[in-house]
DNA sequence: TAAAATTTTTAGATTGGTCTAAAATTATTA
DNA sequence: TAATAATTTTAGACCAATCTAAAAATTTTA
């Protein structure tokens, strides 16, 4: 098996991988709190395992099997997440890093037996889609508060920042997951925008509405 | 906070303590699998961090503070042995290496929160004691069935030996956790016990008789 | 109680993951 | 397109945990 820090940089340069086709050395070391240098060693010896398609200076990409291992650290982490918040009580903003560690519980038995006691949730508590035992799931297709006209209306499901201080901020405004949303005002000049959820007013700024998510 | 490794040996030396005042770099290495230098490598190392109380060739003790420790761990491992066989059908012999690696998760509101999602259980699936968020619990007293006489009787409530396939036998012969025993017959020869469960003449031989725990 | 056997510790090496500093490569821009 | 800037890699070191082999201490036993 692969080690505890093997995964997080299958995590990372899946979670990199997103947003751009190829993934940098400097992009994996900032999302891991690390120096090039120590990535570039780390490259090496999981290129070496063909989990990466690594050549010197032009960034990396996953192996197939390199994105199943990633793809099961996220199952992982999200299946956590979610019993920690609809079984244990934590807040959404509270579960990540003890999900960090929970990700790394080697058992496949133990994960897909989790699954299946809360009844193979399709979602996590931010709205992030649980891949299922063979590393498959659907997202849904979000799109920001910011892209919205007025009078659009849509469900909340997901959020761009996964911060504490985003998701505490959300949770005090009462914009959770699955509360309906309505576009009631926007402001051309700071592009702050007004809601309308559950017959009440929510004044948000542009930064916000960036970050979160709604289905229509 | 401490690595996997000082809680496994801190967890290795707290089993060790309760048969012997004073325990040996010997019978730590055998118990974690290592070699004796390696023990004694990491014993300065806790000595240092006041975790144990050693002094060359004469054995170590845990300090107040390591027991503190290793009784988190203890907790730990125990807590999620009862979640994974009570909440999600693991059999009694297959819970111990999972339970291995979640018990270094270090979330102490983590392992509260479960404790309470369970119902604060007092003991894990093998009969062991659970040590509450102080670290305190109370033993009841087991006998094995071997210092039993003829016409005794008691409850299953623990066992000496935790190898699977010693509990895989006794699941066979449906002398679980909870059942009501009484002593039928013993045979002066072989040491070997006879006993009557649920109606039910069962015979066990005199290794079986050791390890398995009553209380009256 | 001295010799032999056992246990424990020390010495020195190895492996995985990390780092800093310097060198190599690639990208930017004047 | 040549100089400069930024990125990436290499070289060499360090730390934690482990090992083997040899030395030291303790225990056993003759």
């Amino acid at each position: 098996m692969n080690t505890f820090t093997e995964e997080n940089y299958l995590k990372a340069i899946y979670h990199l991988s997103l947003q751009s086709e190829s993934v940098s050395t400097n992009q994996i070391a900032a999302s891991l709190n690390t120096k090039a240098a120590s990535v570039t060693d780390m490259l090496k010896k999981l290129a070496d395992k063909e989990l990466i398609n690594y050549a010197k200076y032009q960034g990396v990409t996953l192996t197939a099997e390199g994105e199943k291992i990633a793809l099961s650290i996220v199952r992982k982490h999200r299946l956590w997440e979610y019993f920690l918040v609809e079984k244990l009580n934590f807040k959404w903003d509270e579960v990540h890093d003890v999900a960090e560690e929970l990700e790394h519980i080697s058992s496949k038995e133990l994960i897909d037996r989790l699954d299946d006691f809360m009844g193979n949730p399709k979602y996590d508590p931010h709205g992030d889609p649980i891949p299922d035992c063979n590393g498959l799931f659907k997202a849904h297709v979000l799109k920001p508060v910011s892209s919205l006209v007025l009078h659009d209306s849509g469900i909340i499901s997901g959020v761009r920042d996964h911060s504490s201080s985003f998701l505490q901020y959300l949770e005090k405004m009462q914009l959770t997951i699955g509360k309906k949303i309505k576009v009631t005002e926007i402001n051309d000049y700071d592009h702050s925008v007004i809601l309308n959820s559950e017959d009440k007013k929510v004044h948000i700024s542009r930064d916000v509405a960036n970050n979160l998510l709604i289905s229509l």
